[in-house]
DNA sequence: CAGGATCCGCCACGATACTG
DNA sequence: CAGTATCGTGGCGGATCCTG
């Protein structure tokens, strides 16, 4: 990356600047990764989508999700909390309860998340088809 | 992967048909997860930023996506033509050309990941003041 | 020029055991 | 109940060499 926007070589024809995502500064481009990285996580998004259901405590959470591991489960809400997708609220109980909610910002992912899964879901056969048809070469 | 035993044991109670996200059902969990793990990878979406611009060769793409190897980026090209989100053009010459171009069902994919980015890029000092606000913890 | 094959480091992820 | 700590492993991704 740091391609010299004004003072790189002449000959060569500069895409970089117009290419990569047509106004996307190169400097940005680390941050959408993460965020890109964060929606394709493998349990990020299911825990955004159990939580949609409501306010849920971590034991809960665990039994809503199959295959999560409780390292994985308190990694990625850790994650999702320090984003300010989730809020994490314990009480001072004698049985100790924390309960996890969704914040408005996770709203606007979750939709857009859901538009991809809806265009996953729509294209489903027609990849399916392109896939399976290149099994066989 | 392989998460999903779906015949499991009669005696545990089952909670991903009703909880995950309220109407996805599990048989297509798998495929949604696919797609989004190769929406989440490093390099697809790249690619497909970059092929925007109209079609281009293997050493361009390698020229335009600075970090990337060939082993990946090979690699990532055959998965998208596989997926049929880009054609692979190979002309039979003295010197070997190849090019690579989007269809159609990539701009529908990429329509979405924009927004996506755009949602990012809106958000982007929100998250960020709250991801520096935890480093300190 | 466009890629195949191979080796290897790294870390994301999972399973287990323990704690406040 | 809600985590933390530790260890082991698989595979993702990079570097390098070689081929059609």
């Amino acid at each position: 990356m740091h391609d010299s926007p004004a003072t790189d070589s002449p000959a060569t024809e500069m895409a970089a600047t117009a290419g990569p995502c047509a106004g996307i500064p190169a400097e940005h481009m680390d941050f959408v990764r993460q965020v890109l990285d964060r929606v394709g996580d493998k349990w990020s998004m299911l825990i955004i989508a159990v939580l949609e259901g409501g306010p849920m405590r971590y034991t809960d959470l665990q039994r809503h999700i199959p295959g999560i591991s409780q390292r994985m489960l308190t990694h990625t809400l850790r994650q999702l909390t320090q984003d300010g997708l989730i809020t994490r609220t314990a009480y001072a109980e004698v049985p100790p309860r924390v309960e996890y909610a969704l914040t408005p910002l996770a709203a606007g992912l979750h939709e857009i998340v859901r538009q991809l899964i809806g265009w996953a879901a729509g294209h489903h056969d027609e990849i399916r088809a392109n896939r399976t048809r290149a099994t066989r070469r």
